[in-house]
DNA sequence: CTAATATTTTACCAACTGGTCAACTAAAGG
DNA sequence: CCTTTAGTTGACCAGTTGGTAAAATATTAG
């Protein structure tokens, strides 16, 4: 009953783009409404907030994400290095193809906002850190393969590993961004298959604390 | 001649704390001078723009952090390896202390404000990506040293490794963010010591880009 | 003591912030 | 066809944004 439209969606991709190209606080709900073209009373009519649009766009970022990369890349019959090798190509790919049409290294969506809303949205920090786990669960399974096929040392702790790896794929992800270089990606993408965390040194840092 | 004043000592301060705890576009001019127990037109007295302030903050905390943590650290005589744990410790304690006093993990100064301004204000950017690249300097001597006792393999390239080991604990601090846990940075700070890119993946890399 | 200078204060600005509301309009279902 | 429902519109709000300008006030060096 009643109309349909796709206003909806609209205001999801324009923040999508917009704040995944600047930041949460540097745009506005005037800007995202003119950006999808609508008026400021259908965006209230669809979401409660920005913070509430911007929870959406999350989700839809990352259901691409595991779409797009994640799924493809991980329910292959690669080995478990071209798995890696696969996963940091894309990253480098879409980093530069980003930096090509808006000039800048965006960075990750979810790093972003990570760090610009952590410590004044527990909502946002709490859905960043699920998607975070989500993405570190998908690695683990890697993880766990390259051990039984000796690509890992057997004393590797396979969640510890797995949560390294998203650490230092973020980190490069920032450094590309900072640096503006997406060149950064690839020239630092080998590290990853370097890190295991050993069981005995995880279980010496939780007693340490 | 004339008046003197801690007031621009005050406003740094005041911008290391806010800024620092929260964003850069989340603090207003306002909110950093009644922090700083100063009238608006004295900050503009001080500092041409808020952004000129956020500059000037930067070199404050980079300056400290050379000097409180870099310096000692890196020319005291103890081993490669402890010069690192020693580093990794210190970014634990100092993450687990603004959660004691702020409830917050409040992450890396210069990761947080990269990832919100890098797109937006190249200024910013720049002195940042300078910052990254005189800690990388410093990781790098220790790096050498490390190939030299053996403790990295002979074909290792500093200037990559250095750099993927400060992405790696950048990455870490922006984990240890997201979950605001800065257990994250004992758990997953070993890491630090198995990455190693070498001559030949760099090489590659700059071949295939 | 005074003159030069540095700092502080107050009042102000236009533009914009996120958000509300009631009236209006298009369309789909029965 | 017509009622119900969903979507659209534009006017409006109070509060805040970064920033300005000039007058008032300390202070210090000579």
């Amino acid at each position: 009953m009643g109309r349909t439209s796709d206003t909806r969606e609209n205001l999801i991709n324009s923040a999508i783009e917009l704040i995944g190209t600047r930041s949460y606080n540097a745009v506005g709900v005037q800007e995202l409404c003119e950006h999808a073209g609508v008026k400021k009373g259908s965006f209230y009519h669809f979401f409660p907030s920005k913070r509430d649009l911007t929870l959406e766009a999350l989700d839809l970022i990352w259901k691409k994400f595991k779409e797009d990369t994640l799924d493809p890349v991980f329910n292959s019959d690669a080995s478990t290095l071209e798995k890696f090798e696969t996963l940091l190509r894309t990253s480098y790919e879409y980093q530069s193809s980003r930096k090509d049409c808006t000039g800048c290294v965006t960075g990750c969506g979810f790093g972003n906002l990570a760090l610009e809303l952590s410590t004044q949205d527990e909502g946002i920090r709490k859905k960043i850190e699920e998607i975070f786990c989500e993405w570190t669960r998908y690695l683990e399974r890697v993880v766990v393969q390259a051990v039984e096929e000796g690509v890992l040392p057997p004393e590797t702790d396979p969640p510890a590993t797995s949560q390294a790896m998203v650490a230092y794929i973020e980190g490069m992800i920032l450094l590309g961004k900072t640096f503006n270089d997406p060149y950064m990606l690839k020239r630092l993408g080998d590290g990853v298959l370097q890190l295991s965390i050993s069981k005995k040194e995880t279980a010496e840092a939780y007693s340490a604390g």
